[in-house]
DNA sequence: TCACGGATTAACCGTATGGTTAAACCATGA
DNA sequence: TCATGGTTTAACCATACGGTTAATCCGTGA
């Protein structure tokens, strides 16, 4: 699964400058307005969307704040378009994992594991940023995220009920399943100031307790699949 | 552990109209400035702190907007209070459960998993709240709530250690084990909005989700930590 | 070389918002 | 009954903010 399958196209009508010019793909300056996206992105994913001020992505970008409505209309327009991007990042690693035909339910967790630890190691904001936009605005995502055909999960789900029928694993739920292991590998960066605050995992003791669950949670949650 | 042991005492100074007049706690009106703190609580966990508006707040409240900086000074005041009543709400039902002197670790996943799967179904927003204002202002949380002097997980921690002392089960430090839990346990209602798009969770079927997820998790995370 | 048009900017605008002020209200007790 | 002081309000204020406008810049093709 692409990122793009995922985002609703949208590029229909990207707030062209009133006359609506044809060239809809890539006119003069794509780079300016990727730019703007990158600032955006920044901004945003620290502040949340409805904290951040379009005059701190504009300084972030180096363009004028005008520039930010001419290449995309308006903020709430930029937001989508961040957020739309940053769950299509997300996702896919996710489903394309999980979803994959060709590995066992061992080999798919203990990728997802690696993947996931790693990947929000590397974007600590993109976790809070998702929580914080899908809370303040719950209705986005449908607006954003096309409904896919088949479901992402559907090999996992087939491969979850034959062990389940042989009897070599315990009947769960495909969703029960991936939400208990997606929630346990999100939630340390979706709340992270407070679950450092309990549980004392202030600057690198935080480090050190992701190795330590990379290391951990794949055996863990094998280990609730068994019979 | 009492919820007002974990909130740093704050009455000190609540904003008093200037002249700091002594007679601090319950002054004429302490049931005005509890009506304001059920409306700012609405509003707060329902739009986050940062897209709230006061004004909102005041009318829900049916007072003058005026009269929240009487009692709390200024939003970002009224945020804090609602903040801590609500991380004071969460905490200690998770914390009083687990760290119970008096249950086994069997008894406590199940009952953590029921309590919390029904305190979240009646408190939709709280989760989502909590995550919004930690993204947005991870330094809050170390202002208001105070450390505890003994951990509030030693009992359980004890309890694992002996028991993988003992070969019964996996070794699991307190931390990865009570984090995977709350993680499968919140992520439903920290991502609703998204799950329920991915899982085909609309409606009704969400709350089916949820009565299956409370009979399934706690012998799967009771699995989890079979040697 | 110059006209065209997209890209970019400086300056501006209307308003929503958090916060303030001065006055009115009202219960209490002297 | 009236002075006191905490409580509440209507009206007001400053400004931060998202958005608009009109002009300028500048590469390109005729």
């Amino acid at each position: 699964m692409s990122p793009n399958q995922l985002v609703k196209q949208s590029r229909k009508k990207s707030a062209a400058p009133v006359t609506a010019s044809a060239k809809a793909s890539a006119p003069a300056d794509e780079e300016t307005r990727a730019r703007i996206l990158h600032a955006a992105h920044r901004v945003f994913l620290r502040a949340g969307t409805a904290k951040a001020r379009t005059q701190e992505i504009a300084d972030e970008a180096g363009v004028n704040k005008a520039l930010l409505h001419y290449y995309f209309g308006s903020k709430a327009a930029l937001a989508d378009a961040v957020f739309a991007q940053q769950a299509a990042q997300l996702l896919p690693r996710i489903f394309g994992i999980l979803g994959a035909p060709d590995r066992s339910v061992e080999q798919k967790v203990r990728a997802v594991v690696d993947e996931q630890i790693g990947f929000h190691r590397a974007n600590p904001y993109l976790a809070g940023f998702l929580a914080t936009e899908l809370h303040v605005e719950p209705d986005r995502i449908k607006r954003l995220i096309a409904p896919h055909g088949t479901p992402p999960l559907a090999v996992l789900e087939q491969q979850l009920q034959q062990a389940a029928a042989a009897g070599t694993m315990r009947p769960m739920p495909v969703a029960q399943f991936v939400l208990a292991l997606m929630g346990a590998l999100m939630l340390p960066f979706l709340m992270r100031p407070m679950v450092s605050l309990f549980f004392n995992l202030e600057g690198d003791r935080f480090d050190a307790f992701l190795d330590e669950r990379q290391e951990l949670l794949p055996d863990f949650f094998l280990a609730g699949l068994r019979p």
